[in-house]
DNA sequence: CCTGGCACTCCGAGCGGGTGAGTGCCAGGC
DNA sequence: GCCTGGCACTCACCCGCTCGGAGTGCCAGG
């Protein structure tokens, strides 16, 4: 019906509009910036529909019309084109990634990227552990019954983790240990990593075992827990630019940006393979994410998933410009991890 | 004299107050509260000559004063007598940093615990590298000619570098490129690798030469170049509740936070045998900072200095408690990367 | 079904007076 | 010589008010 799809052109020139300009839209200036080939009177016989069915509000009498979250929702879903960057953004991104040094170095500065190019609060997560494998273990004495185990996984993250055993530890049995540790696990997936144990707790030399059971045990209860993922977090200076648009303070959002897990279940939920996904106000589980809105995706090499990425801000944003560079950021970040 | 010494009163009388209510304080308000022993009249004639001085100012003509950048470091430097932690915030303490498990964990915790005594922001250093010490270097080969170059210091801090060498590297190299680079840095502190690169180069065997190289000269670029030093943040959620105070918007401190290099300057420059540093407002050389306060000291263990942890907030603070906390927090760190 | 016209609502800016906190100054007292 | 009470003065702030303007909803006519 030609009704129902000028209605939604009016939807789609609120959202853009009052993404641009951050004033509540009314009927005239709608009729004037866009050719929507109507008067003023029929947008707002339009307008009254679309607020009935909840894709728009005003913030009070006689104000213009501001999109609801359902709104939004519409938007993203059905009327907007993804748009594609700019020479000069794919430019950026290239130059910016490029000679990163080690895994840590490509994270900052894809965050860095990311919140350059949204505006917005950016969010990158470790690869994670539990669908990574072992490259290689390392174990360091540190006193005498205490030591440092460091895992090195094929995607080049380093994780360290302190294991104090009961009983002094010879100089020699560290080395048979790692050798033993690294035949048993090299390759392995983390996810897997609990159900060697057994079998390597069978071959192991007697006078060993003990060692084994506590590093392996450390090993399997911290590096498979999903406790462990990290996250990368920066650009929270862009919260500032934009503080009006948060129900009352930046507070509960620093507080939940802070608190990694809240925003590490959002991120890591994006396991649907490659599509970039908006969640929109409401629609975020906690609470203090209720006034923003989360553009994510997971990035991987090849057809392996390692994490996901994304960016956090208010509902008001620019979603076809902010998922391009979500999904465009991803897809280098993939490249340059694959090639390490 | 007796005069002076009851004006020092008055103003710390006047820090005291506007810190607690956060309302500019003024004459017969301080009579009321302080037993001064004297009419509001003669209060007012001290404030008068504490305005001429500069110690304090009136926001508008008819407001009560507030203090200035220089009268909080009078009070500071004279009128604060460092105020003794409660038992329940000692036992926080404790009970916050126990049960760590490596070097990361602890001073994530350390960072959020400062955050959470203060109120403020706080920000942890990682162990300069430059004052560690090499406690192992582990290779590991991740493809033909790139090597993963892990460091752990003798802090317990653990660094990754990735090599890209020239040629391909045969797997027997790697062992012994890793036994020779072991037994030259093992021990040594990072600050003189430099120097002992040319005499490893000279005892190389002449096929391992370009692969030390390599090596050497990436270790050397970026763990001791001062660059890599490293920070975690906290807490900047408590920017939010003050945000009033801050000069414009939370934009350039929130900016300043993540551009470690300017924190890391600040919280590096505490090398002053254990005295808490306070650094007040327009006394920060950089510009964000202009109106917030540093509180910092440096964190060691036993006689060893490693790094620098403070907090970062308004001008209009508690000192004393602040730096109680800072003080507190930054020993018990010490003790417990001693033990590690 | 679209359009122009019209009355209506309500926010926000601007104005003016009243209030109160706080000051500076002065003359008198210990 | 210093402290004190008294007093006039100055503003920031709050309150209520008005007014203009933007935007709407509705209606009758094309």
């Amino acid at each position: 019906m030609a009704h129902d799809e000028r209605r939604l052109q009016v939807l789609r020139a609120i959202v853009q509009d009052y993404v641009s300009t951050n004033d509540p839209v009314g009927s005239k200036a709608l009729a004037e910036r866009h050719d929507l080939g109507v008067s003023p009177a029929t947008i707002r016989n339009d307008m009254a529909v679309l607020e009935e069915q909840g894709y728009i509000t005003q913030p009070h009498t006689s104000a213009g019309r501001v999109p609801t979250d359902k709104g939004y929702r519409l938007f993203v879903d059905r009327l907007s084109a993804v748009k594609p960057l700019s020479v000069a953004e794919r430019r950026a991104i290239e130059k910016f990634l490029d000679g990163a040094l080690d895994l840590h170095d490509v994270l900052s500065r894809t965050v860095r990227l990311l919140a350059q190019l949204t505006h917005q609060v950016a969010v990158v997560q470790y690869p994670t552990l539990s669908r990574s494998a072992v490259r290689h273990l390392e174990l360091v004495q540190v006193a005498g019954s205490r030591l440092l185990v460091v895992l090195i996984t094929d995607t080049g993250r380093v994780e360290q983790r302190l294991v104090e055993c009961a009983v002094d530890v010879e100089r020699d049995d560290v080395a048979d240990l790692r050798a033993l540790l690294n035949s048993a696990f090299a390759g392995a997936k983390l996810a897997d990593a609990g159900s060697k144990v057994p079998e390597l707790l069978d071959t192991a030399p007697p006078h060993l075992r003990p060692l084994v059971a506590a590093v392996s045990a450390a090993l399997v209860e911290t590096l498979v827990e999903p406790g462990e993922d990290r996250l990368v977090v920066g650009g929270t200076a862009n919260l500032a630019r934009e503080a009006m648009h948060f129900p009352g303070s930046l507070r509960p959002l620093l507080e939940a940006l802070e608190e990694q897990v809240v925003v590490l279940r959002l991120i890591s939920e994006v396991d649907t393979g490659g599509a970039v996904l908006v969640r929109i106000g409401e629609e975020n589980a906690h609470e203090a994410l209720t006034g923003a809105s989360v553009v994510s995706v997971g990035y991987g090499s090849g057809t392996r998933a390692l994490g996901g990425l994304g960016i956090v801000g208010p509902t008001r944003m620019d979603y076809p410009m902010n998922m391009a560079a979500v999904r465009a950021v991803a897809r280098y970040v993939g490249q340059i991890l694959a090639e390490s």
